[in-house]
DNA sequence: TTGTAGGCGTTATCAA
DNA sequence: TTGATAACGCCTACAA
């Protein structure tokens, strides 16, 4: 803070100098050790010292030290989904109470990312969400990996969500009032969440031979899915309902619904996945399967410190619920 | 990856020990500085038994010795919200090009941290983006700083984007469409990007004498934003136009306006900021001042870099633009 | 072509 | 109450 703004940092061995004591007294006091083991005026006088000097810890040297960095990184596919900002919640409560801190890595397969381009950067875990198989098997570097909504990993913790159930329960809610034309919207990403609802989707509707099926897979640029679904609805013997892979696909069928002056809960039945904050906010309010983000993150950061510990979880799989609002209703009579 | 899962991990000392080389050996081959020094058959060799013990490099030790870790880390206020997708996009593309990852923190002043709580974690520098100022501050750390959307901080590289103008061009935009009843609905997250919208409402109003100007402060938290809107909308010589903060709060106004039987663009325009995805897609498309929310990023990373290479950039405001769309119309006759 | 040795800044164990 | 001293695991002159 004062002249001496050379290049090099100032360390704790600078601090020692200046204030004529050891350099072991410093990291002492320093670190809130030393009540009882150091007086009082000299605590004081390295603690000022250290202030006037401009005294900056070396992390990594810290962290060499101690062998840990008390930090793990949480990889997610994207930060545009706000989804991903609930698991995040989810697991930083866990952390904080563990004295761990957690950073967020956004790994967009669609960069195209060869060779994973991880900050080389010390970590004492990674928690993968919702990724694909290849981005996942990029992260196993050695590091305790719990994975989060994806595939099960030999050897790995894994906390999934029963999103096969909540499709079932969508289909079921959509059949009950009459549906028998149903799309499914499906994300085009590879993870493995949306093959699971592809699945899901596919197995729900051999058991309802009455309905005709069908799907489409979409980026989730909206234009594009606003599109696509406009083209989709405008045949004979059109989808009287669309089952959607994410609530913002949901209320991208909204635009192009209006666009053909069809409504919304009346001439077409829509269920989004998420139940994000907007879900309950669109006109009208939309249909979704809400899926435990929250406990997601909490889980997968409690398995993550299991590990550490080492105990390795078995495989969690966290219930799934149906959220009706208005945006679904009777098929309609004839389209 | 065989039998010896013991406790301590492997080091480049194991591996050395096992290849029969010494360390420097190991050192050099596994860092890919071999070529033309060490034979190619010691190499693989060296290579094979690294991968054999499962060794990993220790990135604190390496991370010492070379002085950086080759990451920045990019605080942002909220993970909810989109734009610091677009932000870090911009930012991860010079990073990239310079061998800095980047690595995201979400600081929710909600949370009401007090200390701040980074992960215990070695970063070669930070770029604070939309912050609070109490926020910014507990950033100061010693390590380069760069500061985003956010008061101007001294000795510190800002990048800022021209929100007062976007404010001018949306009111001008607005009472030339004869709007004499104008709300702003404000953020009342505290931040520097919010307090200067509101500055510059407040300013525009003054030139404006004809006009009418009120303000509502508000969370996030939609539901509330749509019921204070009803509110606001349900007096005699109720507003007829309302600018929002962020396009997530005009498309809350949607869900007031539908609430209230008013047809957006006709008996109530709405301006929005950000420009979101979703903004373009909402039902009417809403007119909204867009931010340069990739160049943003692109450039603090750019003085980021040039901070460590010891140049301190001059601050930058990047301008804005009023996208019209359709969710402005004219003035009702009467409301 | 390979090995030796020194040091990066901390923390922790022991002696003084 | 304080100070030497020895690691932590890695990189890199320099020596062999």
């Amino acid at each position: 803070m004062n002249g001496n703004d050379q290049r090099r940092p100032v360390t704790a061995t600078d601090v020692a100098r200046a204030a004529k004591v050891s350099q072991s007294t410093v990291s002492l006091v320093l670190n809130g050790k030393w009540q009882g083991r150091i007086r009082e005026d000299t605590a004081r006088r390295v603690m000022r010292t250290a202030d006037d000097l401009g005294y900056r810890i070396n992390q990594s040297a810290r962290n060499l030290r101690l062998g840990s960095t008390g930090t793990v990184l949480l990889a997610v596919p994207t930060l545009v989904n706000p989804v991903f900002a609930t698991v995040h919640a989810g697991a930083a409560r866990v952390g904080a109470s563990n004295g761990l801190g957690i950073v967020v890595f956004p790994l967009s397969a669609e960069d195209g990312f060869g060779p994973f381009p991880t900050p080389r950067q010390a970590l004492d875990g990674v928690i993968a969400c919702s990724l694909s198989a290849h981005a996942v098997s990029n992260l196993r570097t050695g590091l305790p990996l719990v994975v989060l909504d994806d595939a099960p990993v030999p050897d790995t913790p894994t906390v999934t969500m029963d999103t096969g159930g909540g499709m079932a329960k969508a289909l079921a809610h959509l059949t009950a009032l009459g549906h028998r034309r149903i799309l499914h919207l499906r994300a085009e990403r590879p993870a493995w969440t949306f093959t699971r609802r592809a699945e899901a989707f596919d197995q729900c509707i051999l058991s309802h031979p009455q309905v005709t099926a069908d799907h489409l897979s979409c980026s989730f640029a909206i234009e594009e899915i606003r599109d696509r679904t406009i083209q989709a609805l405008s045949v004979a013997n059109r989808p009287t309902a669309i089952v959607c892979d994410d609530d913002n696909m949901a209320l991208s069928i909204y635009a192009a619904a209006s666009a053909l002056d069809l409504t919304i809960g009346r001439d077409l039945s829509v269920i989004g996945f998420n139940d994000l904050p907007t879900a309950a906010l669109a006109t009208p309010p939309l249909t979704t399967v809400r899926l435990p983000l929250g406990a997601l993150g909490f889980r997968g950061m409690q398995a993550l410190i299991d590990l550490r510990g080492g105990v390795a979880n078995d495989p969690v799989t966290l219930p799934t619920e149906l959220v009706i609002r208005k945006s679904t209703g009777p098929a309609p009579a004839t389209t």
